[in-house]
DNA sequence: TCGTCTCTTGACGTTTACGTCAACGTCAAG
DNA sequence: CTTGACGTTGACGTAAACGTCAAGAGACGA
């Protein structure tokens, strides 16, 4: 087993509504991506009180949702985060060399939306470019 | 008026299905990509021709979606992609300073995507560290 | 002329990612 | 002890982006 730290079995936690308001979305979310398997509060009585390994998670899935990723896609990259460093479950070799190559191809996929992304953003220059070409030559056809 | 080149009338032409196969959609998609506004076939008799217009616009489309851009975004890109060298309708130089400041806007929120990408690829480096050296860790204990 | 193909326009169904109630528990302040 | 403020679980509604029929029009080879 590796050396891991017992956090001190309480660390900072957050209501529904502390992290909903901290990171900007409504406690419904929260609620939804609990449903979704992406968050897992710990109880107290019926209530819930959200972790900082919620709150780094839900930093991630937002993070993740802002270029488009799926929920599902999302889950399975912060299933894989949880794996690694819980021994991989029972996993042997095997299981670690399929995750590696599993996240092979996910960063493949990434790196083909970020490739899209950039030549979005060179189209978008393009555009402007075109404005700052126009305006010069409104210029031009004042002056003459 | 900025001299136009007329199109030789007949470049090439896509039907439906050709254009929903050559770029891997369904001609539903296209027939709803028409609907809200981003694209625009001309008609033979009641049938669709897509031009190389609606070929790149297409293009960019699909480019847009893949890391996360909804549909009204896209078409306002795309908009602003006509009016420049449409000569931005009645554009005057307020369209045009306009145009351009929305364009930084654009490209902002652009790039703020990019990071968050950037910022999950890191992540899923991270992820792949941790099972390369978890792997390591189990070499050594076999060694021992 | 008869299928067969491909196209067309509705119109309703589906999935994702939540929003929006309703109805109820609970806990501290007045 | 009641009144909020905050929490809970359903359950249904909704917007975006299509999927999936249904029913019919037009062309085209046998």
């Amino acid at each position: 087993m590796s050396a891991q730290v017992k956090e001190p079995l309480s660390g900072p936690v957050w209501t529904v509504r502390e992290l909903a308001d901290e990171l900007g979305v409504t406690t419904r979310t929260l609620r939804f991506y609990e449903a979704e398997g992406l968050l897992a509060p710990l109880r107290v009585g019926t209530s819930r009180r959200y972790t900082a390994r919620d709150h780094t998670r839900l930093v991630l899935i937002l993070r993740g949702k802002r270029f488009g990723m799926s929920l599902p896609e999302i889950r399975e990259i912060l299933e894989m985060y949880d794996g690694v460093d819980s021994g991989a479950a029972t996993g042997e070799r095997a299981q670690l060399t399929s995750l590696i190559e599993r996240l092979g191809q996910i960063r493949a996929d990434l790196q083909a939306r970020r490739d899209d992304l950039d030549r979005t953003l060179a189209e978008v220059e393009t555009v402007v470019l075109g404005c700052r070409r126009r305006l010069v030559e409104l210029e031009e056809e004042d002056q003459r």
